[in-house]
DNA sequence: GTGTTTTTAAACATAC
DNA sequence: GGTATGTTTAAAAACA
């Protein structure tokens, strides 16, 4: 058959890195491979042929891509934010932006060159995810501090209005509105139109998404798009033809007849008032990114006013220029006394911040799940453990994050292999998968380490089918495994294998059937699969000698190795405290309990499974095997005349799993191959 | 361009 | 007949 030619022509091939290459093929080349072609096939193929698969697939990309277009936002964002940066720094190179850009880690020449050129993909690709992470953060840190730094502006402005009027106000009469009235009117309805359009830009732009129960609402969704520092612009203008005032008040919902019941929401401090209130962001940097240079610094001065400003009354729509303090007081009290038109400002000065804190909360809210969803991305380039720590790897150099088998994946720190698909569709149907087989890592320790992880995210784990089968059977006490064990161990330990299990459960089967490491046992109740290990092993060339790629494999695995205790240390601090519990560590290691026999491995490959293996020192019992039934009859399985693996004993009785984790150290076939 | 590996889809067979 | 299991083929993709 084919398979078997084909096997017999991996047994024979001398293809010396392919211990290294063919790990990057399976983990690159095959998931993404078929991911790309699979997932489309899936999504549309599978809602005709089959319902319930269909409707699964079809499920599932939803969410995948809303969290690609979410981050294709937040990559927007973080250019508009550079953009500012680049353009609103006197000089590019001062210290500031390069404290800027080194606290974050992100390449001063990318952060200050790029924003205006790339596009949020060539920033995924340019930018390793621990940088792109902390651009995020830091983009996100200072749209929020803006949003908050108008925010507090607003409510100083309508405190010190409601406090002046209060005051000053009830003494004078009561002016007739008439026309005042109506230019007011007009101004709703043009900053309405103003609003509107900056809403439409900031869609274009993907700063703003378009939501549908945002997109009906133009109360909700003119001020969500409005950006803190074109608010004070947009009370400034001209009468707006056409509309009548009226309708656009009422379409605004800008109730100015109603009370100011909503006045109330924002009197209470806000929640999300800033522990950083200053201006100066988490990495030194001070806001001076916005074009809001005439307010803050100056009216938080003791002897100005909220109001008063670069000698102008900053009374939403006045301007009146004020030569001092005295003469702004006065103007305050003359024009903006209590009555109907300041009183209507007022309370649409409230609409402002009440929606400016909606969407602050909005923003907010979506920061976290960002943040969530990057903490929790569990292919990092870091391909040890990836999912343990971002924030482990955001504090890490390069060096110490990248992969240390680099050979397949690109020396290029930059471009992280898995980020831009895999890692921002985590819950998505891309197949690309990106890390730990390609990096040698122990698929053993890294589900031990990210067992929780795997288990409660939707995230494909980085290992094929053949070493999730493979692991999935040596974790069970006997090695053996019937086929539906096999599939609860994947649900049980997969989130990601909850869903879809038409599809992952055919390439199991596959799987099983494929391989010729996987043998079938028969059993009086049914068949079981165990692991032919060194029929595994082969499956990798043992012999790697004389690669540059091996070379290059085996300085990294050293290197890796020789790192390994800075990246423990790190992962000490990383906000995953639970993966790295000692509980957590290598729960499941029982793959390593084998009897191996290393003969048909590679020196090279032991060297890096010595020194490079980051095999926690283990062994605590299967933790999620429970639910695994010893397989019996082990004797009968021997008469069906199929060859018994060899090194696979059915019977547990002859198991000591104490030897064998003794003999076996964690085998770096596939992990390290 | 070729070969390898993996994934996915699909058809088919068999057993319960 | 439906379902689970197992086998096989084919196509696609990525990578060396």
């Amino acid at each position: 058959m084919m398979v078997e030619s084909a096997s017999e022509t991996i047994r024979s091939a001398p293809s010396g890195q392919n211990g290294v290459g063919s790990l990057s093929g399976q983990a690159d080349g095959g998931g993404g491979g078929g991911g790309g072609a699979g997932a489309a096939s899936t999504a549309g193929g599978c809602a005709g042929r089959d319902a319930a698969s269909g409707a699964e697939s079809n499920g599932e990309m939803s969410p995948a891509e809303l969290l690609h277009f979410q981050q294709q936002q937040a990559l927007q964002v973080a250019r508009q934010f550079l953009l500012q940066q680049a353009s609103g720094l006197s000089s590019p190179g001062n210290n500031d932006s390069k404290q800027s850009a080194s606290a974050v880690q992100v390449p001063v020449s990318v952060a200050m060159m790029s924003p205006q050129m790339l596009t949020p993909q060539q920033m995924q690709q340019i930018l390793s995810p621990p940088q792109l992470q902390a651009l995020l953060q830091q983009q996100q840190a200072l749209m929020l501090q803006q949003l908050q730094e108008y925010y507090k502006k607003q409510q100083e402005q309508l405190h010190l209005q409601l406090l002046t009027q209060q005051q000053a106000g009830k003494q004078q009469p009561k002016e007739a509105l008439g026309n005042k009235q109506l230019a007011f009117q007009q101004q709703l309805l043009q900053m309405q139109q103003l609003q509107q359009q900056h809403l439409l830009n900031l869609q274009r732009q993907g700063l703003v998404s378009l939501q549908p129960n945002q997109a009906s609402g133009p109360l909700q969704n003119l001020p969500q798009a409005v950006c803190p520092t074109d608010l004070p612009q947009l009370w400034k203008g001209e009468g707006a033809p056409g509309q009548p005032a009226e309708d656009s008040v009422k379409q605004e919902g800008l109730d100015l007849t109603g009370t100011a019941a909503t006045a109330t929401s924002f009197t209470a401090p806000p929640k999300v008032s800033p522990p950083l209130s200053h201006h100066t962001l988490p990495n030194g940097q001070p806001t001076v990114l916005t074009p809001r240079r005439d307010s803050s610094s100056h009216e938080e001065t003791p002897s100005s006013h909220p109001l008063y400003g670069h000698g102008e009354c900053k009374w939403p729509g006045c301007e009146t220029l004020c030569e001092d303090l005295g003469h702004f007081i006065k103007h305050l009290n003359t024009e903006h006394a209590l009555d109907d038109r300041s009183t209507a400002q007022c309370r649409v000065q409230m609409q402002v911040v009440q929606q400016l804190e909606i969407q602050l909360a909005k923003e907010s809210e979506r920061l976290q799940a960002m943040m969530a969803h990057l903490h929790m991305r569990p292919s990092e380039p870091k391909p040890f453990s990836p999912p343990v720590t971002v924030s482990a790897a955001d504090s890490f150099p390069d060096g110490l994050v990248h992969p240390p088998t680099s050979a397949a994946a690109p020396v290029t720190p930059l471009r992280p292999p898995g980020l831009g698909s895999a890692s921002l569709h985590s819950g998505g149907p891309t197949r690309r998968r990106s890390s730990s087989d390609k990096f040698c890592s122990p698929i053993s320790s890294e589900l031990a380490q990210n067992h929780e992880f795997y288990k409660n995210a939707d995230v494909r784990p980085p290992f094929t089918y053949a070493s999730l089968i493979r692991q999935a059977i040596l974790e069970t006490p006997d090695r053996q495994l019937t086929l539906n064990e096999i599939y609860n161990w994947f649900t049980r330990m997969f989130a990601y294998f909850r869903r879809n299990t038409a599809t992952w459960k055919n390439a199991v089967r596959h799987n099983l059937s494929l391989h010729k490491c996987f043998v079938r046992v028969e059993n009086v109740k049914g068949a079981v699969w165990t692991v032919d290990e060194r029929e595994y092993q082969k499956r990798r060339p043992p012999k790697m000698t004389g690669s540059p790629t091996l070379v290059k494999n085996m300085i990294s695995g050293l290197s890796y190795g020789a790192l390994n205790a800075s990246y423990q240390a790190a992962l000490a601090e990383s906000s995953f405290p639970l993966l790295n519990s000692p509980g957590m560590l290598n729960p499941g290691s029982t793959s390593s309990l084998l009897p191996l026999s290393h003969e048909d491995v590679g020196a090279p490959v032991e060297l890096l499974s010595s020194n490079g293996s980051s095999s926690p020192p283990r062994l605590s019992p299967p933790q999620y095997g429970h639910q695994v039934q010893v397989k019996e009859e082990p004797a009968e399985a021997e008469e069906d005349g199929r060859p018994r693996p060899p090194l696979v004993p059915p019977n547990p009785n002859t198991t000591g799993p104490v030897e064998d984790r003794d003999l076996e150290e964690e085998l770096p076939g596939e992990e390290l191959s």
